[in-house]
DNA sequence: CTCATGGTTCGATCTTAATCGAAGCATAAC
DNA sequence: GTTATGCTTCGATTAAGATCGAACCATGAG
């Protein structure tokens, strides 16, 4: 029955707690330095390093070097998925949890997730994008309409401007708080990008939290319509 | 930065090789026994028996007993799909496939994934349903169309026979060979069920290969369309 | 009842790998 | 050039946990 992919590979990977913990730091989009991630993950610079070095022959982040820093960052919007489902077992399956954490409602509310918009207000915009026929689902596969096309643009954001790479345009990711989808990939990383832009939000340093303006909450109602929380 | 559910604990269990082969067998869908596992796992029965309750304890398997057994089982249609994202990232990431050995062609042409059909027919039924309008994707949530149930129905599903639990009717699953979704959840367990009741494919003992027979392949091709491979 | 079988618990052993500080390298600042 | 900073490598220590066999419990078979 050994067949398929080996897991406990990954999984092990994932699994020591100092990893752990760079992972969930580096779910923030930031490139972090390695000395960044010794501080996040409570460890010294000589076992971060250690740690780094196996991430990144894993295949889970990778490294970039400028000058005498090299920052590192999740590999793939696809690592960056697991990890959010691995979340939503953690939080669904853990009897107790260790401590819901004062920051916990705000993180729920808004955050990002690698480098995109997740929590209530992710999950809001995403089914509003769906409602409208800005996105198309076809499967787990995400069409941008016509229609969609020219939202985009009055919304600010020159999809021609987007680097043309090897990820997708739009994909979902599964969130863990809301355990609906919300939007990945080049469209959803361009979306929270331009709310920081005009001075909706702005990430909170040192968390995941995003948290929006006065203005923005205004803006994202009227964009994105009312607010009906969940059905 | 240490906000969000701890992943480190759920990876960390699915990370020791043993308990990862024993996931990976029930993901055959089978409920199996203690013994049953120890052997797949290729461990003693005590370290099998020790396996099994801490994945227990984790949430992550779910356990019967009947009688003088005890038949473990995944815990939900969830932790399957986490199982099956990890394979992704596995079979993506590791630089050398460690050996894709000799049943990998057919495990990547039709699998089980826990209980529903995975590979490439299963991608394939996925997105003819979805083409042919018996599913209706909204995000990653599926609705089941009217026409979807009358054609359930004349497929020999009796929707109002499935059990009413808490899992949703129908769910997709990103799988790990193809790279695109299939078809789960209740939906998903009937029609693989409703396959083997019609002969049309059996499962292979101790793996999860699931083998179409010729007449299979022919009601296959008939219900669910030509088989123009991937776009 | 006795016996066999499936499973758990216990204790001891042993391997793996996480950890740190010190030393070494490379790059940038001066 | 010299010095400071960021990172890696090395070696030694240590702790966690995977493993097994033996003893023990529980259930079903006879």
């Amino acid at each position: 029955m050994r067949d398929g992919p080996d897991i406990a590979y990954v999984a092990a990977l994932i699994g020591d707690p100092a990893r752990a913990n760079i992972l969930t730091a580096l779910m923030s989009g930031k490139a972090l330095t390695a000395t960044e991630l010794s501080g996040e993950a409570g460890v010294s610079l000589s076992t971060a390093s250690s740690h780094l070095s196996k991430l990144e022959a894993g295949g889970l982040v990778r490294a970039r070097k400028s000058g005498r820093h090299k920052y590192f960052s999740l590999a793939s919007d696809d690592v960056a998925s697991v990890l959010e489902a691995l979340m939503g077992l953690a939080a669904g399956t853990r009897q107790l949890r260790t401590r819901p954490g004062p920051r916990d409602p705000e993180l729920r509310r808004a955050r990002v997730c690698y480098n995109h918009l997740a929590g209530d207000m992710g999950t809001r915009m995403y089914r509003c994008l769906l409602d409208r026929g800005i996105l198309i689902a076809k499967g787990d596969l995400l069409d941008l309409s016509e229609a969609g096309r020219a939202f985009v643009g009055t919304f600010g954001i020159d999809l021609d401007a987007l680097p043309r790479s090897r990820a997708p345009l739009c994909r979902d990711c599964l969130d863990w708080s809301e355990r609906q989808a919300h939007l990945a990939g080049q469209l959803g990383r361009a979306m929270l990008a331009r709310m920081e832009d005009l001075g909706w939000a702005r990430r909170v340093a040192g968390t995941r939290i995003v948290r929006f303006t006065r203005e923005g909450e205004a803006g994202f109602a009227e964009t994105f319509g009312a607010v009906e929380q969940r059905l």
